[in-house]
DNA sequence: ATGTGCATGTAATCAGTTACATGATTCC
DNA sequence: GGAATCATGTAACTGATTACATGCACAT
């Protein structure tokens, strides 16, 4: 139930739309969490109804957009939750389950996955990688707001955190991508071992 | 949707009623999916109406238990299933959303969510680890008897393939152990930092 | 006028969680 | 007789996905 928190985390910063929230959900938590707009927008009216979030009307040519600002309900809302101890959750390790039924796949087959897995690790890797190197500059529109609105002494601490997180996640993925070729070399090499194997077969014919 | 797929990719060992893959999904693929029995046994209706899995009722005392077997359909979908390039899912990294927002908790409190998931991180690093010695000595029951029913040539590919994966997450818990100590020291540095800040602006009162 | 971005929703469906519910078997 | 384990489900609910649907604003 991250959504509803990703949301308040965000409204921190500054007061935004759905539009607004569901943009920052494909750049910046988008990294870490992510939501369509569809279960965005109904996820708000319950944070409205709930008072942790509050909704102003803010006129845009003849029509108007709803502004949703967070509430000091809502601010103790992101208290209490980061400080929660959460259960882990279930495990979903859906690539690792493909690989470690890979026996099933040709060679050639295991080989294309484990490069497509290498692929988006590495493209994983480098958008992390990306962010990180905007939030250590500060760099973000989002994170400028947040430093305007919060005081000199807690500068270090709010860019900390996220460096900090984003360190983490670009090692990961970078480990990953090795991981993933190393997979490839495997194959290789169980092919090779298979070939020899066969070879020896094929020149010691057994006594049958 | 790798439920479905994991069943399957159980069954290709041995039969197995409900209630045993609802176990394997305690200790085997439970490293990487779980799953409880509520959600197991409809799917298992699923795929048998789906001709992948075939049914059979089996004796057991007056009463009967229905041991599901794979069938060539079945194993079809498997192979199909191994080769397909998948999506990248929807990131969801609760942990890490959580971390980055730590500017929200006091310095023990911070501290305190750093060793909760350090703890976290070594647990599955020692469970991932004890699986993969298992697995390594081919001493889980499941792959016993995985190995019987496969031709010898086969056997390296079907062990290997688990203990990469099984390696490679090891590996990575190990890391993310290692970065949520790195993110207590940070709490530690980040404390530092702003008493030497608070104890400066003392003793060099500003001119106001 | 036309396309791109801003803006907000609903509906149907699917996947996953938690709780409830029941009964047989086996071992002590 | 009682506890643990085997065995199989249903129901209510929540969370997440995909598709459908609409309309204004602004720049070219």
């Amino acid at each position: 139930m991250s959504l509803r928190e990703s949301l308040l985390c965000l409204l921190t910063a500054r007061p935004m739309t759905g539009y607004d929230l569901a943009k920052q959900f494909d750049v910046s938590v988008g990294h870490l969490w992510q939501a369509p707009h569809s279960q965005i927008y109904p996820e708000l009216r319950r944070l409205e109804e709930d008072g942790l979030v509050q909704a102003t009307d803010v006129p845009r040519g003849r029509a108007v957009k709803r502004a949703y600002s967070i509430t000091d309900a809502g601010r103790a809302e992101v208290a209490r939750w980061v400080v929660e101890i959460a259960p882990s959750s279930r495990v979903r390790e859906a690539d690792y389950v493909k690989a470690a039924f890979l026996e099933f796949a040709t060679p050639q087959q295991a080989r294309a996955q484990f490069r497509a897995l290498h692929d988006h690790y590495r493209a994983t890797h480098a958008s992390y990688e990306a962010h990180l190197r905007d939030l250590e500059a500060a760099g973000t529109a989002l994170m400028q707001t947040r430093l305007e609105a919060a005081a000199p002494e807690d500068h270090d601490a709010i860019v900390a955190f996220k460096t900090h997180v984003f360190r983490g996640l670009a090692q990961r993925a970078a480990m990953q991508a090795i991981w993933a070729e190393e997979g490839v070399a495997l194959v290789d090499h169980l092919e090779r071992r298979r070939a020899t194997a066969e070879a020896r077969r094929a020149g010691e014919p057994s006594g049958i």
